[in-house]
This record gives C-alpha cells, structure tokens and sequence, in this order.
DNA sequence: AAGCGGTACAACCGCATTCGG
DNA sequence: GCCGAATGCGGTTGTACCGCT
C-alpha cells in the first residue's frame, strides 16, 4: 500500500502555467495569504492545480523580490564556496542568495556554472583537466582585500603548514595589470605558441613564505600563483621541492607530461604525480570531484571563515 | 524553410521531514 | 509516543527556444 496522492491527479492540470493561473495565484495569496495550507489554497483561489504546484510556483516564480537572469561572480563565488562545504543543499545555498531560490540555483549549477568551472580549469585545450586548483574569477579583487596579498610587493603572501601549497589560478582578463607589468621576471620558456613567465620563484629560498610563484602563460591565458612554506627536501636533494611546477615550464619537459602540482597536499620527490593529474573527460566529473576541484583551490582556503560562519548557521537551524 | 541537436528552465515526482491531533 | 497529513527538498523530466546544417 503506498502513500495517498496529494490531489485528485484525474481533475488537476498539469504543465505550464497560463498568465490568468498566475494571476489568479498571485492575486489571491497577496489578499488572503496562503492560510499555511496549500492543499486548500488551489479550490479557494479558483484553480484546478495541485497544491504543490502552486506553492511551487508561488516561491520559484511570482512572489516579490524574485531575481531572474544573469548570475554575478559574487554570487558564483558563494554557490562554489557552499557547494564546498556542504553539498547540494539548494535551499540552503539559496538563503544566502537573495531573490535566488533553490530550483533557480539547481538549475543554474546543473546547466552552467559546473561547465565554467570545468572550463576553467587550465590546459583545458588539452581536451584533458587538471585536478589540482582553481581559481574562481573573483580570486584577484578577493585576494587583493584579504591579508593574503600584500601590495609592496605584488605578491600572495600565505601562511600554511609547511610545504603545503596555496597556489591557485587566475584568467589573465581578471589580474591586476600592475601584477603583470612586475620586471622580476626570472625565466620565460616558449613551447609551441606557449609562453611562460616566472616572476619571483624561490625568493627567500629557506625561509617561509618562500618560493612565490607567479606564472604568466599567455597560452592558457592564465596567471598561476602560489607559495610553499618550505623548499627543504626530504632527500636532500633541495630541489624540486616546489612542487612540480617548476617542472611544468622547466627544460626538457614534454608538455604532455602528468606534473604536479599538489594542492592541500604534501610534494615530494617520490610523489610528483599522484597529487595532480590529467584526465581526459573535463565535463565528467562526480560531485565529489567536483567538490574536491572546488575545495583544493587557494579561494577557498581563504574564504574558510565564510564557510564557517555559514556552519554556525547551520547548527543553529538544526539544534 | 525544415529538421535536428543542444541548452535552459519550468514543472513534476517521490522521498524525507515536520507538524498536529 | 504514534500516526497520518502537510510541507520541504532535491533529482529528474518535459518542453520551448535557439542555432546550425
């Protein structure tokens, strides 16, 4: 025996709603209110819809303050940022969003916003993505306004556990130009039509924040960026500790080649792949890899008091 | 101009949770 | 505390629209 209908499906109608239903709808609601039963509230108001429908409709579509089009970079940013944190929980994504409801939001990631960030990820004409960080468009002007960037020096300054990296990337169009006319250019290499600027690598060599990389590849379009606290080796070599990307644009590297680039992780010498790799398919990705290409990234790290603040929400709704 | 495929978004469905008697 | 009804939520589907051939 399974669960009674909510509504005689035989006299409801279904689809599309006409603009006289939600007239209809709407007019009564801002009269009457909803009486806090929608089951009732479609035979008051003179329509033959369920009463799910028309409290869907009501919320997703004709009550005020309802915002329709284009999403902002703020408002990705907080979608991404949440997504992180906890999941597809629309509704709570959405009472942070104002004027955005859930279903808007649903669709939005569904349809668009989880392609951009495919998109984003860098080497993407590879036709292959790197698992490792990204940067969400907003990185720069966030950056610039956190205690991450310092403006002497034009550099993202971190605190992080040792050897842990922060790096992210950012496209070209959203830097700074005062970042890119920086002269402390230390080594370029072309490769193909490829060309990739290192600004700054291993300054303070031993002492943290160390080896700050800016990396400028006009191929990709992309500014990558990023420090690690330490440069020592575990095997004493004391090189190419900085986390493979040095061995990205260093010579004799086929640019097909898996490097590393760990994010949140640990890089050492006997680990210079199983932290960042390639994969083939950059649109099929699970929600937890997803989650994890999100989660890996500098942004997120810095928006962690967000995250947070949002988690103490949480708790209060629920306890 | 017609057909087709892809995309965006509104709406539906079913399950989980909450509420009230 | 239990049970049924109502509500909320997230996944999925249906369809209108658009661009391309």
């Amino acid at each position: 025996m399974g669960r009674s209908p909510c509504c005689d499906k035989a006299n409801v109608k279904k689809g599309p709603w006409s603009p006289e239903e939600d007239a209809k709808l709407k007019n009564y609601i801002e009269s009457q209110g909803t009486g806090g039963n929608w089951i009732a509230l479609p035979q008051k108001a003179g329509l033959k819809r369920c009463g799910k429908s028309c409290r869907l409709r009501w919320l997703n579509y004709l009550r005020p303050n309802i915002k329709h089009g284009e999403f902002s970079d703020d408002e990705d940013r907080i979608i991404c940022t949440l997504f992180t944190s906890i999941g597809s929980r629309w509704s709570i994504i959405a009472a942070h969003l104002p004027g955005r409801t859930d279903n808007d939001i649903k669709n939005y990631w569904n349809t668009k916003l989880k392609k951009k960030l495919m998109e984003m990820a860098p080497f993407a004409h590879h036709k292959r993505s790197y698992h490792g960080a990204i940067c969400p468009t907003t990185a720069n002007s966030f950056l610039q306004n956190s205690s991450a960037y310092h403006s002497t020096n034009n550099n993202y300054y971190t605190t992080p556990p040792a050897r842990v990296f922060t790096g992210g990337f950012e496209f070209m169009s959203n830097i700074p130009s005062n970042i890119l006319e920086n002269t402390n250019s230390f080594t370029t290499r072309s490769s193909n039509s490829s060309t990739l600027t290192v600004f700054q690598p291993q300054e303070g060599h031993g002492a943290g924040p160390a080896q700050n990389y800016q990396v400028k590849d006009n191929y990709n379009n992309l500014l990558i960026f990023g420090n690690e606290a330490s440069c020592s080796s575990s095997d004493g070599s004391g090189i190419d500790e900085d986390l493979g990307l040095l061995n990205y644009f260093g010579s004799g590297v086929d640019e097909n080649q898996k490097f590393t680039l760990p994010a949140n992780g640990y890089a050492d010498d006997q680990n210079k792949v199983t932290n960042g790799c390639f994969t083939e398919n950059p649109l099929d990705y699970s929600i937890e890899e997803i989650k994890q290409l999100i989660s890996t990234n500098n942004i997120c790290n810095n928006l962690n008091y967000f995250v947070d603040e949002i988690k103490t929400e949480e708790q209060v709704l629920y306890y």
